[in-house]
DNA sequence: CTCTTAAGCGTATGTCATACGCAATTATCC
DNA sequence: GGATAATTGCGTATGACATACGCTTAAGAG
């Protein structure tokens, strides 16, 4: 209990666990304030528009002032993603594995895509942050009554995030891509692929073509292919369980 | 076949299909050249590295002579994408649809694996690269023998994908993270997760840390990961593709 | 041989993260 | 209560970056 361990920077940063202060000037910011400016640029005018500069004006700083309060850009990077994550959905209690993930997949997406920069912010380490933790909680928490070692539960859980992950960087930035140019989406994408892609060296993708799949107006659509892919990933988890269940490793 | 489409520039430039030069000095360089360069300066020092006048230094031109070649840097970034996946392996004729897909995902975090920069590149579109099709024609001949209709062969792929670039995305950066400091990663982990954890908000969580999950010494293996994981996703595929042999949507 | 066209490249602009040092302000100690 | 020490606020400076612009130069076309 009384183990004296130092923790690392960021997991005092992110948990808001700074000494408090002593002597000196009173602090006119917070932690929590840069953050949440931050976030707010984020959201308006996407991750590229955050700059220190402008998060600074945002609070109307200057922008060397951050920095008392944050060792780099970088670390700002990372209360960033961990804000953005607010606290998961309480999913009532009682419900068996599958709709448990499946609702906390989805939330997690749709509270992902309001935050769409998340995705572009490089992961800088394992999981450390409370809100990311909490949804960690969460899902594991689903996977209670499935008879899962607790090992295999965050295999489980990881290999749904790394899912999510992908899921959103998919869809967030091939939305984006549809937003500013749609032309380059519907037909013309198809059309293109036809002219350019020889049945010789793609077979397969030859018959895809021919069969029409890309002329429909969006290739891509997020709803469904997101549902489409995650059910298919749990009907494997579903087989995992039944397998782990009848005793075998 | 003669249908007059103009091919959007982006596709032209990927495929290498610009007009000929007609008059005026002759270009010293190729756009494939400075792909070439560019790939070499992210391999060996990082995406973020990778700035014009690095490349153009590499070449021994002046950073402006690229612009001749290439529109922006995020063309360029697009070209690299490419690039980065060398050809897809000659998968064996008259494998069972989940070895193939089984190397294919393998071999593809693979060459991934060795461009780990990929990831950091926003997606800005559809796949239109000739190696991004190739890999995808790929995938979807691994498909061929399921009876799968062409619609859901792109959905399972583009699943694949997604899981993939999920997969990449955490484990590069997470052992990125590792190598700049380790110290962060093995019993530090657990230990500062057990400190900063309450059982009372993080139950599930906390049974997991009281299992000694992250008292090993490295919280996520690749390696291991991402098999398991992929495991799962083609357990639900082999599902689905049950589904539909056994006759509904 | 001249003209047109495109390539090579120096310079300039504006943005960015961030190091550094000084001034302003506050809590503590005598 | 006045001195001292700590700590924030912030102006300035530096060096990297993408990229616009325009001049110079070379190569083919007539």
């Amino acid at each position: 209990m009384t183990d004296e361990i130092e923790l690392p920077g960021e997991v005092t940063l992110l948990w808001g666990l700074r000494e408090t202060v002593r002597r000196g000037r009173k602090p006119s910011l917070t932690v929590a304030d840069i953050t949440r400016a931050a976030v707010e640029v984020a959201d308006a005018e996407g991750l590229a528009a955050v700059s220190m500069a402008r998060v600074a004006a945002q609070l109307g700083n200057s922008t060397m002032a951050l920095y008392r309060y944050v060792k780099s850009k970088d670390e700002l990077l990372l209360l960033m993603s961990d804000a953005a994550l607010d606290g998961p959905p309480d999913l009532p209690d009682g419900l068996d594995w599958r709709t448990g993930l499946t609702l906390w997949a989805r939330s997690l997406l749709k509270v992902l895509q309001r935050h769409p920069w998340t995705v572009q912010i490089p992961i800088s380490g394992p999981p450390v942050g409370p809100n990311n933790l909490w949804w960690f909680d969460r899902a594991l928490r689903a996977l209670g009554d499935t008879g899962l070692d607790e090992e295999d539960k965050v295999g489980v859980v990881m290999g749904l995030l790394t899912f999510v992950h992908g899921e959103l960087r998919l869809s967030t930035e091939l939305s984006k891509g549809y937003a500013e140019n749609p032309e380059a989406f519907g037909r013309q994408y198809g059309k293109a692929l036809a002219r350019v892609v020889d049945a010789q060296r793609f077979p397969a993708l030859g018959k895809v073509i021919a069969a029409g799949v890309f002329e429909g107006e969006v290739p891509y659509d997020e709803e469904v292919e997101g549902e489409f892919g995650l059910g298919l990933f749990l009907d494997g988890v579903a087989a995992f369980i039944e397998r782990r269940a009848a005793g075998q490793g």
